[in-house]
DNA sequence: TCCCAGGCCACAC
DNA sequence: GTGTGGCATGGG
């Protein structure tokens, strides 16, 4: 069983953080659906066991990303402090271009236990770049998503995503926009948790709402001026800066000023050894 | 029952 | 340029 080393690293929190849906709970570790594949793993302190590809597994955590110096360096911020002491060990994934794009596209004006719903549902019936029809689609219930997902897929089958990952942040962003359903929020967060650009900054309703209460003195503004003022505050981090605050905030429910609605544990232990080698193997 | 969800788009003005 | 419904569905 492969171990990797995962300093600076919380598993399930980086995986319960909404960048990712196709993950399942398993006796003290996770089984992962990603890139076409799975694999199970789990966290021993700090190290991974994993039955997956050790390089892929790697990549895909970003455990390459130099978390302290992220940290460090956003904790300055003395607005964004508390985001970063809440969420130790939380990083950025580098996901699948294709299955990202496909989760984001399922995430417009729907609800995290909706968009896991449908990232199985998708994933059990169909392959890479595929999604089956707009009829089928509107029978698994994705609704006015349908369309976009067979835009998408027909794109994606003619290279629509190929070259992305050598493109500057703007022009790939613009590229990610010319599918039908795709706009700024969707395309930040497949640049941000595909392409590894740490500097897309995705706003969503969370991401608004603490942004104007913290940052703005709970005045409306557009989200072009969230934007663009994430991008001068942090800069090549401001992604990092976002996910930090859309945990924190839906696990306060300070920012919605109502009852939080994800009431968690914070995540601030690293998870027990269960031994993961005992268990039925992968496929 | 009602409000809202990790939005986008067409259409007002 | 900015503001506003409609879109499908279901979670809480």
């Amino acid at each position: 069983m492969p171990r990797l080393r995962a300093p600076e690293f919380n598993l399930p929190l980086t995986l319960e953080s909404g960048q990712f849906f196709h993950w399942t709970r398993e006796a003290g570790g996770f089984l992962v659906r990603h890139a076409g594949r799975r694999f199970r793993v789990r966290q021993d302190g700090g190290r991974l066991e994993t039955d997956g590809d050790p390089a892929a597994v790697r990549r895909f955590f970003a455990l390459d990303h130099d978390l302290p110096a992220v940290r460090a360096r956003l904790r300055r911020d003395p607005l964004l402090r508390p985001a970063v002491d809440h969420a130790p060990g939380l990083r950025i994934l580098r996901q699948d271009p294709w299955e990202c794009t496909v989760a984001f596209l399922l995430s417009t004006a729907s609800n995290i236990p909706r968009i896991t719903r449908h990232v199985f549902d998708l994933g059990r019936r169909w392959g890479r770049h595929r999604t089956g029809t707009e009829a089928q689609l509107r029978a698994l219930g994705v609704g006015f998503r349908a369309p976009s997902l067979v835009r998408a897929a027909a794109l994606a089958r003619r290279g629509w995503l190929d070259g992305v990952a050598r493109l500057p942040t703007p022009e790939a962003r613009e590229r990610l926009m010319e599918a039908p359903g795709i706009a700024e929020k969707v395309a930040d967060c497949i640049l941000l948790f595909a392409f590894g650009r740490l500097e897309a900054f995705p706003v969503d309703t969370w991401i608004r709402r603490v942004m104007r209460e913290r940052f703005f003195r709970g005045r409306r503004v557009p989200d072009r001026a969230i934007r663009e003022f994430a991008s001068e505050r942090w800069g090549d981090l401001a992604g990092y800066a976002q996910q930090l605050l859309y945990v924190w905030s839906r696990h306060s429910g300070r920012a919605s000023g109502r009852r939080p609605s994800v009431t968690r544990k914070v995540f601030s232990s690293v998870p027990r050894k269960i031994p993961i080698s005992t268990r039925s193997p992968a496929k």
